[in-house]
RNA sequence: CGGGAUGUAGCGCAGUUUGGCUAGCGCACCUGCUUUGGGAGCAGGGGGUCGGGAGUUCAAAUCUCCCCAUCCCGACCA
């Protein structure tokens, strides 16, 4: 394409509120233009890139067997709350009427409806089947974010396994696992795989695929050491054992007049170190008082209490709420002796004797607690956050915390959908069992981004010849006859070849053409000018490296097409 | 949802504290001349519901009230 007839509105300066460098520079490089919060047109260049993502994902899908499906984006209220979903899902799921007032979704995933598909399916005999598409999906986030890191509508690919068995879902599981590596690794997306909490999906196991990232919005327990990686919604790690000491016979209620915290009953005279008390978290689990039980010196986080309790709303109780539960005021809460409601400890408290905690008594706490003897716990569960710099569960090295983009999400969903849904097969011995479905997805949009944030520089972007809206740019420097003629021969002989070539022939000061094709990344540029061209050459510039080499004009077209080739 | 900030031309900003004449600057855009290998120079020109509404006032971008939007931090997040 010529550059002069394209739309590609660069600009000098970023827009103030954008923050991210792929925000910025998207935007700058003329890829996108913001809508609203969350809703971002792809301009042409946007929308090249785009496809590009989309054709490699396709490519790796096909290469795993998958078929491509599009299903609609807007669902009946009926089929979400066939699954439950209508219910779990809560505010993230934009929900409208339609002129007969009948409910409507637009659709956050497609698990539902891929499901629905499934139901005619009917014999082990057409399984396994591997579907998949690239649609848009709705999310109302609470808190868009970072140009199209984190939007409302965007485009995903998501695939959906049909397995008789088990082992089947793991094979097909695996299957994405590879591919989705591929598909990074075309990327130039250092991504790695991480345990993952399912949360609203359902489903026994996760897998997130995460590249480090300033601008991300996950926290990743990685250790630099060994393989181990975790989100931390979900990762652990070991402790250093407390010595405690022999407890009394039952526990000693004494007096604490204003101590209101961990740390004041720390330096309280007869009082503990944060690791010998017993923190009182109240909770609130689906309008269900629960109380959280943590070391005093850890902090809770939020996700594992919900995986752990099934629980589809979380939040702290309010002051009320849990005056009437425990008849105390926060600072003196405690479990002793507590009964009635649900008693949620972490692992790191399980055998822990002569402990200090809340009486539920106003300026009054008990020590000599004995947890296992003292205090009726429901459930014991791993609730407690990580810290950089604890003992890696598998090594024992330094843990590290790593920011990071969620880039990928693989899950083994189970039974659950098939279940709901009425997706069932006759298995070879005649019985009729529901499928094992898996559900796979990557975000586009997000992938393209991501990339942006880790391929760029002072100049601009950065794109790898994967992605990249052209793979070269021909950069006449004058555009007079001569020069012109020569960027012409040029642009037909790559285009022969198959290549992506932008012929910039924008009557436009050299400085601005230079400036322009770094801004807007495109891996190789070629500079015709008449120097080089009455010597016979043009220079042959590499966005990555900024080498610059000059070719012969008559050997550049095969010098050029291969090396780009190679690298798609 | 809690905290913070911002809304003036396509983009970046000044002006708002202390109300005052036709709302200004840079980039971008249009015309002409010159220039032409790293974001040109000169001259001329176009483009504005000052986020919206209500109010105070002789007079509001500026003061008051309400609302809206966007961004950042947190909560949340298949």
């Amino acid at each position: 394409m010529r550059w002069s007839k394209l739309f590609i509105p660069t600009l000098r300066d970023a827009p103030a509120d954008a923050e991210a460098p792929s925000h910025a520079l998207l935007v700058r490089g003329g890829f996108i233009r913001q809508l609203h919060a969350g809703h971002y047109s792809m301009l042409p260049l946007g929308w090249k890139v785009h496809q590009k993502v989309a054709a490699l994902v396709r490519q790796e899908m096909d290469a795993i067997g998958g078929q491509e499906f599009s299903l609609p984006t807007m669902h009946p209220a009926s089929i979400w709350k066939q699954s439950g979903r209508w219910d779990t899902m809560g505010e993230i799921m934009f929900r409208l009427k339609d002129r007969r007032d009948n409910d409507l979704a637009l659709g956050i995933t497609h698990e539902e409806i891929f499901a629905f598909v499934a139901t005619e399916l009917s014999s082990y005999r057409e399984l396994p089947q591997l579907w998949y598409q690239v649609q848009t999906k709705f999310r109302d986030e609470a808190r868009p974010k970072a140009g199209l890191l984190r939007v409302r509508e965007f485009a995903m690919k998501d695939s959906y396994s049909f397995d008789v068995d088990w082992a089947g879902l793991d094979a097909a599981f695996e299957a994405h696992h590879a591919a989705y590596t591929r598909i990074f690794s075309r990327l130039g997306l250092p991504a790695f795989p991480v345990e993952a909490s399912s949360g609203a999906m359902g489903g026994n196991a996760s897998t997130e695929f995460m590249v480090p990232c300033a601008s991300g919005e996950d926290d990743v327990v990685h250790c630099p050491n060994c393989d181990y990686a975790g989100n931390i919604e979900r990762a652990t790690s070991t402790l250093p054992p407390v010595a405690d000491d022999v407890p009394p016979a039952e526990p000693e209620r004494f007096p604490t007049p204003g101590v209101r915290t961990i740390a004041d009953l720390e330096t309280f005279e007869g009082g503990a170190a944060a690791n010998r008390q017993i923190k009182t978290l109240v909770m609130m689990i689906d309008s269900e008082v629960t109380l959280a039980l943590l070391r005093g010196d850890h902090q809770l986080n939020e996700q594992k209490l919900i995986d752990a309790t099934g629980a589809v709303k979380l939040r702290p109780a309010e002051a009320a709420e849990t005056l009437a539960a425990l008849g105390a005021n926060p600072g003196s809460l405690g479990a002793v002796g507590v009964s009635g409601i649900r008693i949620v400890a972490d692992e790191a408290l399980r055998g822990r004797t002569n402990m200090t905690t809340g009486a539920n008594t106003d300026d009054f706490h008990y020590r000599g607690v004995d947890i296992e003897r003292d205090i009726t716990v429901t459930q014991w569960a791993d609730l407690r956050q990580v810290n950089a710099g604890e003992a890696c569960p598998k090594c024992g090295h330094e843990l590290e915390l790593l920011r990071c983009v969620e880039t990928g999400h693989i899950f083994k969903l189970g039974t659950v959908y098939a279940e709901k849904l009425g997706v069932m097969v006759t298995d070879a011995e005649g019985r009729q069992r529901p499928v094992v479905m898996g559900s796979y997805g990557i975000g586009i949009g997000r992938n393209m981004a991501t990339v942006a944030e880790t391929h760029h520089d002072d100049k601009g972007l950065i794109w790898p010849v994967s992605i990249a809206p052209y793979e070269v740019v021909l950069t006449a420097v004058s555009v007079d006859d001569t020069t012109m003629a020569a960027a012409e021969g040029l642009y037909d002989g790559l285009r022969a070849r198959g290549i992506d070539v932008l012929l910039d022939d924008r009557d436009a000061r050299a400085g601005v053409k230079f400036a322009d094709a770094e801004l807007i990344g495109i891996p190789y540029r070629v500079t015709l000018g008449p120097k080089g061209l009455a010597a016979g050459e043009v220079e042959l510039t590499a966005r990555a490296t900024g080498t610059t080499e000059r070719v012969a004009i008559d050997a550049l077209v095969d010098q050029l097409a291969p090396t780009i080739i190679a690298q798609r």
